[in-house]
DNA sequence: GCCAATCATGTAATCGATTTCATAAGCTGC
DNA sequence: GCAGCTTATGAAATCGATTACATGATTGGC
């Protein structure tokens, strides 16, 4: 490929004026900027962002960790994040975790050779030791939808609080007293926020939690199926379940399918995560749903705010909303 | 951030041997090799892959393009290329399309200019003259999902069309002779071979495919709506609805279901591309399945075999097949 | 008509790694 | 005791850009 000194040689300057061209320096004389950018195109220049990195040392490009791929909060996720970052001129580099934190940390790795700008991580796990040092190196790093204590990080995510206790406020109203949780992994902030939002509205309500209708699942498909199995299978089995995420409520509706059972008359469901699909599902899902491509705008603005600036940011919350349909209506009046 | 150079200095040694080091060079003392890891470890060094990158004129990197991010199959193709290229020790750069092709361009141009070993595409439209060039170049490109014609370049796609001659018998078996095709765009092959499929599968069935069934959208949820709307519209609607892709589907859903019409009573619908929940809605609905994992694995296996020895590589189809559920079924005998 | 300012351009150092070539030290065999 | 190897290491060039500094030409003011 033609590099800078072939451009100037053919445009007979030197790579101090191609480089300037590039770079929209004004002081070039408008002919000779004419005479670089023919040489340009006759040579299908294309230049080199590896050598202009590596002397300017920033690439312009910042890091994405996500939790899992197949996840669609985590792609709407990705792509605001994708659509902020170019409206800015970064370059976003993907790396898909799978929710396992050995993952997450190759990608923390090679992001870092790769000499991203900014990280974004939805942190998989409790602290690794290389997210720890990140932090205290203080990088410009952002947790995002989910957070670390204990690490001087800024975050975006979202705050159900008050969507869980409208819900199960929801749910009591229409008649289900007792009500399981599959929720997230305790390992994960959101896993331990979204069961502890769920005891406070369930005790607001007045409602028992009972040990055995709470069950640690790993945001996966799998687990929510699972634990569906396993709660329909207790000599009493609830009557409304409420999965911790989309991926988890897709396994619990599998199962309930594969015996037959009747939403919500058999069992009634609710999701935290609204993805398009609930609203076509027999019924369709009563989900909470998160200001998703609200979160990745705003982490985008904050990573490349700590990018130029070097200062330290804010976390923000932002709300989630409940969206009512008809997987938990009213049971019937003699049940 | 620390250098080669302060590693150097830290275990006493030249930068050249701690490149042999980094590099796993065999002609490195023991004891000496364990100095250098523990100057790296005291140091936390990271080796800057952007300065390696410019002498070894490789970057490890692959950058893939996809149609559309909020689209289920390009997720999931998204994953296995991901997968399979971590798995040969390569990191995935991806750009979304967004199903146009000046970002299309945006995304060929900034990878070309990080200087990716090799490129995958999902091209966005007919030939750009950037892509041209690309190919004609000989550089590593490979085509994913769909194709160019009259550029040399090795694709790898799956042909719908004994699923969809399938299909078709289905639905005359079923008692539907007034088939509609809310079509790709004719501008992407995946549309035309579709489009071209489904009017070989009529006559083979002897159907007659009547011009106002047949109505091209763009593969994206807007346009599947619209579409749905107008064939219902028609004086004499037709009684089944196959669409081109996932997403069209989802938006024929919501205008079917806003209009309160019921599947398959009212309307069949069956859909190219099986999205996880398709099991899940009202009635479950009957889908063309392409090989996404195997799709993307082989086309990473394609590049980087391209890129390491250079030579041109086959193009490779895999059959897509056909998922009945029971968004087709049975017309009443009287309708 | 000369000095200073302005404009346009070039020379060369630099970013952080890899790699070629050179070399020193330690062995082996005769 | 020395030629010839092997082993371990270092010095320096190199990749392709950016940029500080230098320089030459032109202009304007007085």
């Amino acid at each position: 490929m033609a590099r800078i000194k072939d451009v100037a040689a053919q445009a007979g300057v030197s790579v101090a004026t191609v480089s300037r061209v590039l770079n929209d320096n004004p002081s070039v004389n408008e002919e000779t900027r004419r005479r670089v950018y023919d040489a340009m195109n006759a040579l299908n220049y294309v230049p080199n962002a590896v050598a202009r990195s590596l002397r300017t040392t920033a690439t312009r490009t910042i890091g994405l960790i996500i939790g899992d791929v197949l996840n669609p909060f985590f792609t709407e996720l990705a792509r605001s994040v994708e659509d902020e970052a170019r409206r800015e001129g970064f370059t976003v580099v993907m790396g898909n975790a799978d929710e396992r934190a050995d993952q997450q940390d190759h990608y923390v790795r090679t992001l870092l050779e790769q000499r991203v700008d900014g990280l974004l991580i939805c942190p998989t796990a409790e602290v690794t030791p290389l997210v720890q040092q990140l932090a205290e190196a203080g990088r410009p790093v952002v947790f995002l939808d989910r957070t670390i204590s204990g690490l001087d990080v800024p975050s975006v995510r979202s705050d159900g609080a008050a969507a869980i206790a409208e819900l199960v406020r929801h749910l009591r109203e229409q008649g289900h007293r007792r009500i399981a949780l599959a929720s997230g992994p305790a390992t994960l902030s959101t896993g331990r926020e979204r069961t502890d939002a769920f005891a406070t509205a369930m005790a607001a309500e007045g409602l028992e939690v009972r040990p055995e209708y709470v069950r640690p699942g790993d945001f996966r498909e799998g687990s929510g199926r699972r634990i569906t199995a396993e709660l329909l299978d207790l000599a009493e089995p609830p009557e409304a379940i409420f999965f911790g995420d989309n991926l988890m409520t897709l396994g619990g509706l599998e199962e309930i399918q594969a015996r037959g059972l009747r939403i919500p008359a058999d069992v009634a469901v609710a999701s935290f995560d609204d993805v398009t699909w609930f609203k076509h599902t027999a019924p369709p899902i009563t989900a909470i749903a998160q200001p998703t491509a609200e979160m990745g705008r705003l982490a985008v603005r904050l990573v490349i705010g700590r990018i130029q600036s070097g200062q330290a940011a804010d976390s923000h919350v932002l709300p989630a909303h409940l969206v009512i349909r008809r997987s938990c209506e009213r049971k019937g009046i003699m049940e």
